[in-house]
DNA sequence: GATATTTGACCGGA
DNA sequence: TCCGGTCAAATATC
């Protein structure tokens, strides 16, 4: 009896459906996770060594990681995109837009003439709440150093919360169609924009939707990343006019030591 | 002129 | 109806 069940119980695990997507998809987000910290680990630790052997060493080592688990995403998004694949666990905000586009494709069908010409005189834009279950969240000092290149696209303040979100999406969306997207937000709990000069750093809370499909991800910007990162700095708002994002940036550049002594001249130039 | 950022408007989900 | 994500025109910077 007990045998029996346990054994039902194992089978059940090792094929239903619902719990094999349901686990991969856990794995997915922990994988991406694990990735986004290498990738935050690669961009302190690369500037940090010297150009020698020791910092190729590192890089590669650090991209075989990446690597590995990029095949090891690539390997759970095949399970996960089987004609089986788990509908229950859609989200709901799906399942309303297939409706959405049935009814809509209704629509043109038949008379539905207003959205038609609606749809003549102005593009449809779509708008879409994001999946939570696709995101990954995580805390950090340096919210842009993940070593992927991101363009600003919107800015909200956030309804009970002191310091606006940005929203950022890929430099190469449109090149290569990468659809990686991420938000920034400064953390309200743990410290006040001005205090940077204290043992703890501001926080902020980074959060990434979406896989880079690009291939000028990390591994491309190895060599170049810090030249990226100035150039993102002095175009971002350091050499501009204050805005809240002139905080953000300031706190980054404060963040650690070696960050303050590769910004330093630039941060100058902000102050002068 | 090309590219990036800002910001108000728009849109859809809750 | 409110809130948050995205768009796109205006603006800034190089």
């Amino acid at each position: 009896m007990k045998n029996s069940s346990n054994k039902r119980s194992l089978v059940a695990d090792q094929w239903h459906p619902s719990s094999v997507c349901c686990d991969h998809r856990a794995a997915l987000r922990e994988i991406a996770k694990g990735q986004s910290l290498v990738t935050q680990l690669r961009a302190i630790v690369l500037p940090a060594l010297h150009s020698d052997e020791r910092c190729d060493l590192a890089a590669q080592m650090l991209e075989g990681i990446l690597d590995c688990s990029r095949k090891a995403v690539s390997q759970l998004q095949l399970l996960l995109s089987s004609p089986h694949d788990d509908d229950d666990h859609h989200h709901v905000d799906d399942k309303r837009r297939v409706r959405k586009i049935i009814s809509s494709s209704d629509d043109d069908d038949h008379c539905s003439s207003k959205a038609a010409e609606d749809h003549n005189a102005k593009p449809l834009r779509q708008h879409k709440r994001r999946r939570f279950g696709d995101s990954v969240s995580l805390e950090t000092p340096v919210p842009h150093y993940d070593g992927h290149q991101w363009r600003k696209y919107g800015q909200k303040h956030i309804k009970n919360s002191k310091h606006p979100r940005s929203y950022y999406r890929c430099t190469y969306r449109q090149e290569e169609k990468c659809k990686a997207t991420k938000t920034v937000q400064q953390r309200e709990d743990l410290h006040h924009a001005n205090s940077y000069n204290g043992d703890h750093p501001i926080m902020y809370t980074v959060v990434y939707y979406g896989q880079h499909t690009c291939c000028k991800g990390p591994a491309a910007l190895a060599d170049d990343h810090v030249v990226v990162e100035a150039s993102q700095i002095s175009t971002d708002s350091h050499c501009q006019s204050p805005s809240s994002s002139s905080d953000l940036q300031a706190a980054e550049v404060h963040a650690d030591g070696w960050l303050d002594r590769y910004y330093e001249k630039i941060y100058h130039c902000s102050i002068a």
